[in-house]
DNA sequence: TTCATGCTTCGATCATAACCGAAGCATCCA
DNA sequence: TGGATGCTTCGGTTATGATCGAAGCATGAA
């Protein structure tokens, strides 16, 4: 009929309800089996394995095969900037499917989103960084400023952003706090960093972060408001 | 089943081609009447009446009455925007409704995109913009330099952007050209000037930009490769 | 080889919702 | 007032696709 991209064929993808929870569990940044992603949707194996293979055709998602496992990944950062641009959407319009924001104690205190701190440490760190001067707002972009460069290369022991063509940085609207959270590359490396550091560790079968007793100290003396 | 925003809602709004070729028909900017977008999603008047209240209901679009015609249009830039990221995936992952691009040469030469240019002449704008330091790319995100700033207040003949929070400066995937334009308030206001000044006049009943050969002629020093 | 596990394909069922004809409301014009 | 236009509501049909049971295929273990 009309001409242009054709947006109703992937907005239909994410439309169907369990595709979309699994997509939404694929936020978690890991690679999952299709059992793992059936058991999250609340369907079949089956079921599933169709939805999956839907997907993979869209080009939202991708998969690896490791023995008889298969596991499945968001396609890439792309795919999750737009699940992003949704979720941030859907939560702005009051479309939530339960309360507002993560039920568990434990996802609204720190989670992650794809492959960034989210939660309520998420934007305590964002924040920080933007009143510390780290971060500036450019026409509701985010830019990295000189303070801020240095405070990464000290923090990651690494020069932020490296010849990656990836948004260094990027906001993604946190639903369970209606705030701001950092994303983008630099958002991926402070978490990974934390992670190293053994301030805190994944929680294996979901999205929630935990942190060390030690690991919050030395965030808080980091990030303190 | 989980928690979070319901992005499976608001996506399978998007997800029927009827509601897709209407929103994409809004994307024009302009508020159209139910026979008008009935007509361009090839449906009768009833079908398009249930599917406008629904997307209605879902935040998408909001309405207006006038006498007895009742104007539909796009809820805000923010959904406008969510529709381009849409698109733009779409198109980069290789989903198109008929060939690469617009049939119509008019449609790939000038088109408005929500509320700013499109197309050949919209990509020739921003990389002329782009090579004479007017803007600058940072972190994937556009910001307009001092230079900029001083170029476009002799354009414009007013500050950009003024008090609006909106992006100033957005990129815009082009699909017809596969490159990016400018979009945001930055891009508003261009179009904006130029039809003002007579550079150019939008066709009535479609998205196609028609520039005067005098508008066309200034369009060409001004951004000259 | 034989068995178990993880996943996909096949076939059939069933529910959702897209669709239109007809009727019902408004609004505007004469 | 009567009639035309624009749009919505109602009712019923139909098609799409989401779902699962069962069987089929791989891979890896015994």
């Amino acid at each position: 009929m009309k001409d242009g991209p054709d947006i109703a064929r992937i907005a239909a993808l994410i439309g169907d309800p369990a595709r979309a929870n699994m997509l939404t569990a694929l936020m978690g940044g890991r690679a999952l089996t299709a059992s793992e992603l059936a058991q999250e949707a609340g369907i079949t194996a089956q079921t599933a394995s169709s939805h999956l293979a839907r997907l993979a055709e869209g080009g939202l998602i991708g998969q690896r095969r490791q023995g008889r496992h298969r596991y499945h990944q968001l396609a890439s950062a792309e795919v999750a900037a737009l699940l992003e641009a949704l979720m941030g959407f859907a939560a702005g319009a009051g479309h939530l499917r339960r309360r507002p924001g993560p039920r568990d104690p434990a996802m609204r205190r720190a989670r992650v989103c794809y492959d960034h701190l989210a939660g309520e440490m998420g934007t305590i760190m964002f924040e920080s960084m933007l009143a510390r001067g780290h971060l500036v707002r450019a026409d509701e972009t985010i830019v990295l400023t000189d303070a801020g460069r240095d405070f990464a290369r000290a923090f990651l022991q690494a020069e932020p952003g490296g010849k990656s063509r990836a948004p260094l940085c990027r906001e993604c609207l946190d639903w369970s706090e209606r705030r701001s959270h950092l994303a983008g590359q630099m958002g991926r490396a402070m978490l990974g960093r934390m992670t190293d550091l053994g301030w805190a560790r994944r929680q294996s079968d979901s999205r929630v972060i935990r942190f060390s007793p030690e690991g919050e100290r030395q965030f808080h003396a980091m990030f303190s408001g």
